[in-house]
DNA sequence: AACAATAATGAAAGCGTTTACACCGAGGTG
DNA sequence: CACCTCGGTGTAAACGCTTTCATTATTGTT
């Protein structure tokens, strides 16, 4: 690999020249300029990014700290990451990608998500500047979703369409969100009056379409409910197949709202109504507030945002028809 | 940030025996070792990557370079993603996502995908080693897809059930496989005997369920097929809800199979038939192979690997009802 | 106890770049 | 014509680490 060194040798003037023909190409006389670009060309010469990084003390890279367990819904990771490499690549920052033990490379800044709630909480700034998805304290810079709303406007709509037993449709998760849907629902409910009753709820196995599924089919057995608040769009496509597969028409017979909104809401039909989460804008966002931080050595006030999904109505709710489920 | 010196000082012991402690530990004396990692502790030293990349040469980071256009199927590339990290992150080594025109960060090595059959052909042998996916030049390593074998069986199987008007649904892209698709299902019609009419082929906007819809209801309204051959699951799944729409049950009137099988085809009812590639595995192969290119700073042979997709038969393929379109 | 062999440690050089500063010639000013 | 300024260039040192080689401490052997 030709260094600095042989690229100055061949164009006859020094490696100081040459390092600023690549920085700072203003400050050199443009014959030098040509000389030492013909040299580069000639010689295939490529900086080391290394050595730029050590006398530097920045890498141009941006680490993405994840659990792995978060890349489960692919389309939901998918959106966030096409948002974050968006603004990145505006900035000629690279994204790297890690998990959250791997202490390895080096970076200019971290874009953490997946943390439990505690370890977020404990996070404290450092040298090298993060942003947080989830709650986080208030030093350092962070955006979450507003869960508990977005669940409690799913539920609003099923009550305002005439709706009383309305059923949640939830998933075992280590993660925050997963209480704080529940606990829009619960407060919806409580708000509009209504007792719900323990056989409204139901945990699916985990959050897949094959667990919504099975556990869809035993929801319905029951026939407890006219509409269902579902915790992700994975559940409620497996409920909707399993409406399907039991002659349950929705949304005549059964309204069905799912959480999410990142695509597989479109995949099946009824196209699902849903909570969608502004996913590829959050994903932005991350990128930009990290890199704002990152040039300016930056002593603003931290930010902190706060996303309500919006509601896409779609085709899978409607008023009840309660006769038709007594007579069953 | 305290380098290896102020480990040092503080250990009381040379920068060098720090060093050793973090990259050979067996060769240092157990109480020297222990007085170190303290000092470690105590000053929080973390290793300077740019530092130690300088001088071993090597960055422990993999280059994911891929057009930004490939990132439109985000289950597909989900997938891919989750092999490539797989097998990585067993390695220690870090992946970067970056487009291909960034020449910035440096890298032990890539992992290339979504360039022109032509910029692949073009490919050269450097010093990085390099993996590619899609067909490329003997000199290195590459895994494809078998589109043309992928689409002829589908096709086969439409025939083996009976149907005569087989169509093909497609849709515009510069990447290779759309033409060996097309490839594959005219050369199964052939081998049948059957002469394939112009109006059996059907191009999509794009590739997405939208169009799939839209361009799906043109289709069949013109009621020439019994079944539907679909370059993608996306448009397959259009193609199925406009089937929905327009009274034509699947698969008792029209049978479709899709390509891909990343799971979208599992979104809705019925389930689609797909052609399933093996995605996962095909981000581990990339992955593997390039570590080995690594490791060893091998002379091997370069391998090429050809897949060809499964079909999955789901629920959406079955003999025609030839009598039901003519009465139409 | 003296020697060789081995283990543990340290000093110096270098990885490829940039920053700080010194230098030099050309042009403008007194 | 001496002086200063300034654009253009070069020299030396540093960034934090590892490699090489020399040195010292610790064993084992006769």
């Amino acid at each position: 690999m030709p260094t600095i060194y042989d690229v100055a040798k061949l164009a006859q003037v020094s490696a100081m020249t040459v390092s600023r023909t690549l920085n700072t190409p203003e400050k050199v006389r443009p014959e030098s300029r040509a000389k030492i670009e013909a040299a580069i060309a000639e010689l295939g010469y490529r900086q080391n990014q290394a050595a730029r990084a050590l006398v530097l003390q920045s890498t141009g890279i941006v680490k993405l700290q994840m659990s792995a367990g978060l890349r489960g819904n692919h389309l939901y990771f998918s959106q966030l990451f096409s948002g974050i490499t968006d603004v990145l690549s505006q900035h000629k920052l690279a994204m790297l990608v890690t998990d959250h033990h791997e202490h390895t490379a080096a970076c200019d800044g971290k874009i953490i998500m997946g943390l439990t709630r505690d370890a977020q909480m404990a996070l404290t700034p450092s040298k090298t500047p993060k942003v947080l998805f989830g709650k986080g304290p208030d030093c350092i810079d962070w955006i979450d979703v507003d869960n508990e709303r977005g669940c409690r406007r799913a539920t609003e709509r099923m009550l305002s369409l005439g709706h009383e037993r309305v059923g949640f449709f939830t998933f075992p998760s280590t993660e925050p969100f997963i209480k704080e849907r529940e606990a829009g629902y619960r407060r919806a409910m409580q708000e509009a009056g209504i007792t719900v009753q323990p056989n409204w709820i139901v945990t699916a196995m985990n959050n897949s379409v094959e667990a919504g599924y099975s556990s869809g089919r035993a929801l319905l057995n029951q026939r407890a409910v006219t509409a269902v608040v579902c915790c992700s769009d994975h559940v409620a496509v497996g409920l909707a197949q399993a409406a399907y597969d039991s002659h349950v028409s929705v949304p005549e017979e059964l309204s069905i709202i799912g959480f999410d909104g990142v695509g597989q809401e479109r995949m099946g039909k009824p196209i699902l109504a849903t909570m969608r989460q502004p996913v590829f804008d959050i994903g932005r966002w991350l990128a930009k507030t990290l890199v704002q931080r990152i040039k300016q050595v930056g002593d603003a006030a931290p930010q902190h945002q706060m996303v309500t999904p919006d509601i896409l109505l779609n085709d899978s709710t409607a008023p009840p028809k309660a006769v038709l489920w007594r007579s069953a």
